[in-house]
DNA sequence: ATTATATGTGAATTACAATTCACATTATGG
DNA sequence: CCATAATGTGAATTGTAATTCACATATAAT
């Protein structure tokens, strides 16, 4: 009569995971224990078997996420190509995730998540935060090896870097998938690329 | 024993400033009329005096977003210096506009918002789409003016433009206060003003 | 001043969400 | 096979939020 029983590491994945589905489609204030456990065809009740409480899953979550965020960053440095290229990749994973998991940035704009809960706040700035040192340092890199331009800021370009993504995945979850964040990005990157790049000779920078 | 009467004009006013003070502060799922009504120093039910429904207040929320950040727009035209400052200054009043209320990206992100309410995602959709309108039609006078590069596009630019901001706000807000936006913009508006700056005369886009 | 209207109050209603608990049932180790 | 732990269920509890309503009282119009 009863849902297969499953183990309770599964289980917790498959919560998480859903959670973070819903928290993309519908915004955290539509995630219910209740709607929980529907999607997955639980009751209720049966969530507490596997996590204390709402808020141990919204950590759940956070984890989740960061996992998936820094993980990106992982996958590019593996490819080791020019850093430049690094970045572009980088860029390129990051919209799909975001469009994947429209939830990345309702997480860490929304506030429900974390007002009120400080730990999970920091939490989530040192994700960010390590995101763009990672990206910081790809730029370094870049520098170093004279294929950017040195004499900009890398944590400065790092937090633009993110700005080349972030309006997009609004506009394009706003306009219900009309506007093509992908095309955007596409057409964004040549031109912050030739503003990084690094100058053949004397040119001033005003 | 009561409080003073107001006027609805008034009223209406004063609960939709302090609904997005609320939003900005603590997130949309923290606005309840029980918080509304205390922080203005009503009861709950004195609401619906001036507003038929939370879903109400909401609207009206969103459409002072409206006026503030188109407003912005208006002031930097009337300004009528060179068309990359004003560019700069929108930065500098939309900086302000979002560390005042951080409500903004939370409006256009929480999605709490605007699920179920398709003609409300709609209209933020729109406000969003004129400012950036707005931004590319400056973009395209400086073109004509030949101080900003003409092989840019100037959507892809307005969208980019808004990135500027963005993040920064984020951070600065996930960081409790403690990442500066405003020095992190700055920084950020050199390097984006040479990038779009039109070349003196030979300079190879790649 | 008197009446009508606009504002504000407090109690009541309804719905829903988080959480707990006593009770089944399946899986697992011995 | 048996005992025990792990999972799942459904009812019950508690709290909170939106909304309505009957009742008061200030304000404005006559």
């Amino acid at each position: 009569m009863s849902i297969e029983r499953i183990s309770t590491q599964t289980r917790r994945e498959q919560i998480t995971e859903t959670a973070l589905n819903v928290i993309a489609n519908q915004g955290v204030g539509s995630l219910s224990m209740a709607v929980l456990a529907r999607r997955i065809g639980l009751v209720p009740s049966a969530i507490y078997r596997h996590f204390d409480s709402k808020d141990k899953v919204l950590d759940s979550v956070v984890d989740l996420l960061q996992k998936k965020l820094l993980g990106n960053v992982a996958i590019v440095r593996k490819e080791g190509t020019d850093h430049l290229n690094q970045l572009k990749r980088l860029l390129a994973l990051h919209v799909r995730l975001i469009l994947e998991h429209q939830a990345l940035p309702r997480l860490i704009f929304s506030g429900d998540i974390y007002y009120g809960q400080p730990e999970r706040r920091k939490k989530i700035f040192k994700i960010v935060e390590k995101y763009l040192h990672e990206v910081a340092s790809i730029i370094r890199e870049g520098q170093r090896q004279g294929r950017i331009n040195p004499d900009l800021d890398p944590d400065m370009l790092s937090v633009v870097f993110l700005g080349l993504i972030q309006p997009a995945a609004i506009l394009w979850h706003l306009s219900d998938g009309k506007f093509d964040a992908g095309k955007q990005v596409e057409k964004a990157w040549p031109f912050f690329h030739d503003a990084v790049k690094a100058r053949k000779q004397t040119e001033t920078l005003t």
